[in-house]
DNA sequence: CCAAATCTTTATAAAATCTTTACAACTTTA
DNA sequence: TAAAGTTGTAAAGATTTTATAAAGATTTGG
C-alpha cells in the first residue's frame, strides 16, 4: 500500500468493482462514490490524491460536478466517460481535468495517465527519510541529523554513510566499501576505510569508543544498524 | 502573442505546417524541429514551454528521445504518435510524456490537452513570495528584497537566485545548476559558480565571509537555508 | 556608436578535504 | 596468554576545491 488515496466516482456497479481491483492490486488506497452528491461530499471531508469522474452521473450532469469540485479541489482529477466526442472532451479539459479517457479503456493505459498526472502534481511532499533511532538521513536534501541537529558530513563521509543507511543490517564488506566509494582500483586501501570510519564514528556516535550505529565486522566489514 | 514558446518535433513537414499554423493561430509563439537530434539542441538553447514529441523519428527511437529529454527538460511534454498500442502509450507516460495522443487527432482536443498541462504545469512553479529569514524573493515580478530593501540583481544572479530558493534545504550540484544556467554544455564550468555564488553572496549576507544562506557543500555543491 | 553593465577568464590566496604515516589498541587463534 | 593479524586514532603533508579580485571581452541600452 502505498497510501495514495483515490476516489471513484462512476454510476455503474461493475465498473467501480473493476476499478476497484484494478486499484487496489496495484497499492492505491480506494474509496467509491455512485453519484454527484456524494462524490462531493466525500471529496470535501477526506480529499484524496486523485479522482476518477464518470462524467454520466444520474443525478448531475459531469461538467457541472467536475466545475463543482475544480472551485476549491486542485489534486488531479480524471475524466471516464463513455462519451467521445470533441465537444466533450475539450469541454472537460478546459473546466480542469487533468485528463479524459473514452470508455471503454485498457487497465494499463488508466495506470499510466493515473501515474503521469500523479507524478506531476507531485510537489516536493515525499522526501525519502530513513531513520534509525536517533539518527536521520534524507536522501533528497543530503541531510543527515543526529537528535535533530544536523551534522555536517564531507563528499566521502556522506556516500560511505548513505551506503551504510541503505544497506542497514547487512554486513558491507571491505571490499565492496571501497570498491563503491573510491572506485575499483582502491580496493585494497583499507586504510581509507578506518580512517573514515573513524570520522563517522566521531560525528554520529554518542561514545565513538562504544559505537552502536556503525559495527566492526573483524576481518569482514562494517554492519550499520 | 501570449508568449508561451511550443516546440514542434516531427519529421512530416505537413504535419507540422499543420501544426504551426494552428498553435500560432492560438498565440502561441512556436519553434519546430524534424529530428531528433536537432529538437534535443533546441530544447537545450531555448526550453520551451511545453514540447510536441512525434514518437516516429528518422534517426532516433521516439522512446529515446524522450528520455534524453527528460534527464533535465522538466516542463511539459506531449507525445503525438501514430501507434495506439497500449505498450507504447504506457512506455511513453512512464517515461515521463505528460500526455498521448493518437494521429491523427482532433486540433480542438489538442488545443485542450495542451492548455490543460501548461495549466498544471503553471501551478507548481506558482508560489508568489517566498520568504527565508530576512529575504523575500516575489518570483511573478521577479524581486529580491533584503529586510525590505530591493536587491539589485543582473538576470544571470537571479536565475541563480531564484533556482537555489526554489530548492531550499537540498544541495544543488554544481552539475546541476551549470546546466539549468548556463546550459548543458557549460557543465564544467565551476568557475563561473564560484565567480557568481561569490557576487551573491556580496548581494544578500550579511558577511560574505561567513554565510548564512548559501552553503558551501565542498565537492558537491550550494545549498540554499 | 558609445558608455555602462554584465559576463568570462585569469591569477592567486585560503580553506577544506583527502592521503599517508606512525603507532596504539583491539581480536583472533593456537 | 602470547603472537599475529586487524582495526582505531591523531596528526602532518599533499592535493583538491573554493573564494575573491580584477582585467579583458562581450552585450545591452540609450
Amino acid at each position: 500500500m502505498n497510501n495514495v488515496e483515490i476516489l471513484i466516482v462512476d454510476d455503474e456497479v461493475q465498473i467501480r468493482k473493476m476499478l476497484f481491483i484494478t486499484l487496489q492490486s496495484n497499492a492505491y488506497k480506494v474509496s467509491e462514490a455512485s453519484n454527484a452528491k456524494d462524490a462531493i461530499i466525500r471529496a470535501a471531508n477526506h480529499p484524496p490524491e486523485l479522482i476518477l469522474l464518470d462524467l454520466g452521473l444520474p443525478d448531475e450532469n459531469g461538467h457541472i460536478v467536475l466545475q463543482k469540485l475544480r472551485e476549491w479541489y486542485t489534486k488531479p482529477i480524471i475524466i471516464l466517460s463513455a462519451h467521445s466526442s470533441e465537444e466533450d472532451i475539450v469541454k472537460a479539459l478546459d473546466n480542469g481535468a487533468n485528463d479524459y479517457l473514452v470508455k471503454p479503456f485498457r487497465t494499463g493505459e488508466l495506470l499510466a495517465r493515473i501515474r503521469s498526472v500523479l507524478r506531476s502534481s507531485k510537489l516536493e511532499d515525499e522526501s525519502p527519510l530513513l531513520k534509525f533511532g536517533d539518527l536521520d538521513l534524507d536522501l533528497s536534501s543530503r541531510i543527515v541529523r543526529k537528535k535533530e541537529e544536523v551534522v555536517k558530513l564531507t563528499s566521502t563521509e556522506y556516500a560511505l554513510f548513505s551506503l551504510l543507511c541503505k544497506n542497514d543490517g547487512k554486513v558491507l564488506t571491505h571490499h565492496y566499501l571501497l570498491k563503491q566509494i573510491w572506485g575499483p582500483s582502491y580496493v585494497n586501501e583499507s586504510q581509507y576505510l578506518r580512517v573514515f570510519i573513524a570520522q563517522l564514528r566521531k560525528k554520529i556516535e554518542d561514545d565513538p569508543n562504544r559505537p552502536t550505529h556503525i559495527i566492526t565486522e573483524s576481518g569482514v566489514g562494517y554492519r550499520f544498524l
